[in-house]
DNA sequence: GCGACAG
DNA sequence: ATCTTGTCGC
């Protein structure tokens, strides 16, 4: 396993790859959401990487892949723990998407390089931040309404690195960001048609569903042995 | 030293 | 992340 430092240093080489701006295709025809689930009683982990038609919201393809984890959860350095089993579901995956939507920070991170961005910036593909809680950043007092966002602004030099957006009526907000190969504006935008329903994007909801259980799967076949 | 801290 | 029904509040 790479040390802290290692870590770090990683981080902070790979940022300058970041593209903030829309290089995504016309009309995004498959979109995708990612998700790690963990076990309560061991140390299994399970990525899951499921593809969705863009305009239905139809599953396409569900991709997944369990693991022992590698490294231990450390805030700033969680992609280092969630990544490995994404890009080998990664690779198990026939139809790539447009664009992945990661239950994370991307650029909203102290280095500017959360999961999302990390990613990204791996697989050369568009990807978005999202995540239910905030990691870095302030902000002020977001209107209740559903739609409403204020930025996030970055602790040590104000810079705009994310949106904390609201997307339904006074329930708890989801920190947007970019991941990489996106703008900002996109990014909040596509979290908020996906989040027609309920707080969180469709695609987390589903990658989290299909994550579930292909860990309980897993533990199944593995318990008769 | 104290509090914060994606999942 | 994970453990989880009823319950408090609008």
């Amino acid at each position: 396993m790479i040390s802290e430092a290692a870590a770090i240093a990683e981080q902070t080489r790979l940022r300058q790859q970041i593209i903030t701006t829309d290089q995504l295709p016309d009309p995004i025809q498959f979109i995708a959401g990612t998700d790690v689930e963990y076990d309560k009683e061991s140390d299994l982990i399970a990525g899951c990487i499921a593809v969705m038609d863009y305009k239905t919201l139809e599953v396409v393809e569900i991709a997944t892949h369990v693991m022992h984890v590698t490294f231990p959860y450390i805030p700033g350095l969680f992609s280092f723990r969630e990544l490995p089993p994404l890009l080998v579901a990664w690779e198990k995956l026939q139809q790539k998407p447009d664009l992945l939507v990661c239950d994370g920070q991307g650029m909203a991170h102290p280095r500017r390089f959360g999961m999302a961005s990390h990613l990204g910036v791996t697989i050369g593909k568009p990807t978005i931040g999202c995540g239910k809680t905030r990691l870095y950043g302030n902000h002020t007092e977001l209107d209740i309404r559903k739609g409403s966002s204020v930025p996030l602004l970055a602790e040590d030099d104000n810079a705009v690195i994310g949106k904390v957006l609201r997307t339904q009526e006074g329930i708890n907000p989801v920190f947007v960001s970019v991941g990489h190969m996106i703008s900002l504006e996109t990014a909040t935008n596509i979290v908020l048609s996906l989040a027609k329903q309920y707080r969180l994007p469709e695609t987390t909801r589903i990658a989290d569903h299909y994550g579930r259980l292909a860990l309980e799967e897993y533990k199944r076949n593995n318990m008769t042995h």
